[in-house]
DNA sequence: GCACAATGATTGCATAGGCAAGTATATTCA
DNA sequence: TGAATATACTTGCCTATGCAATCATTGTGC
């Protein structure tokens, strides 16, 4: 059972500039700017804490776990472990029981940098949910649940969408 | 009068995969995909086709309008007109009037392939929002501007903020 | 007119991500 | 066992973005 998708947006009435696409860009614009001047006396940037803050919590020891939690590319994260390790952050130990993963641990200076993570997350989501009510907070969550439950579906009959819209 | 932050999030109860940061980024990164497919064809990204469609529809017809129109930084944006320019989409021509400005103007090539871009844009956006009550569309919009607006309001006063929040 | 600030565009340097090819190790199955 | 397959990670190449410094041009105030 398919639904359909909505018909809100029409090539004729488009205004690029009142779209939910852009929208949500600018709003999350704002977080991670927000979040990363709060963090940058830690000299971390927001694709540099989101790793450690993961592997601090525990679950995600492997760049494999790590990439795919993040739905980011092996070779990005490849590099951005690269300079976490650089800056002595994270240390790259190869496991014995399986010797194609590198585990992935924390150093003290990695676990005191990444302990400022979750306030600073905290604080900069709910300033920007400032006057919501909490049931709009959880609608919201549902409605972006299930734009992104629509946008699965379509990526999994995806192959043979390639083709123009006219 | 300032509207006090929300609480939904605290440093203890913070799950990463749960946050609505999370959420909005996987939606996006959805939503371009599906675009990006669509338009490979064409043999346009993303960050190539939004200065295309805006100069298209008119009223960014410079390197600074369309970097600030899309929140961007003007030394990016001159290296995305590079290669827009070198795909023979784009023509650059300096201005008489104000020697400093340049003005862009889509060629023929240009102006052809700028034209399938809304429609695909709005296949996709509706196909993401399949199942959304008008209501719900709406809801989600009004939603998201009050996100934007709180950022925004943190932006302004935000020069005293970048110390740590403990 | 002239020093000075403001603006438009560019460039160098750095981080960052996608894609594809390649290497090493593990697993599966004939 | 051994070939095919799958997984983990890495590397190279390209696009993409931010920040800071620079240059040319324009506008401002004296």
């Amino acid at each position: 059972m398919k639904i359909p998708p909505a018909s809100f947006y029409s090539a004729e009435s488009l205004r690029p500039e009142g779209t939910i696409g852009l929208l949500m860009k600018r709003v999350m614009q704002s977080v991670l700017l927000q979040i990363d001047r709060r963090l940058a006396a830690h000299d971390l940037t927001h694709a540099q804490w989101l790793p450690l803050y993961r592997i601090s919590r525990g679950g995600c020891d492997t760049m494999a776990a790590l990439a795919r939690d993040q739905s980011l590319d092996p070779g990005a994260m490849t590099r951005a472990l690269d300079r976490l390790e650089a800056k002595g952050l994270v240390r790259r130990e190869r496991s014995q029981q399986d010797r194609r993963v590198i585990k992935l641990e924390l150093t003290d200076s990695g676990r005191a940098v990444s302990q400022h993570v979750p306030a600073v997350l905290a604080e900069v989501l709910n300033a920007h949910l400032a006057g919501f009510a909490e049931s709009e907070w959880q609608m919201l969550n549902d409605l972006l649940q299930r734009m992104l439950a629509n946008g699965e579906a379509l990526r999994d009959c995806g192959k043979d969408l390639a083709k123009d819209s006219e």
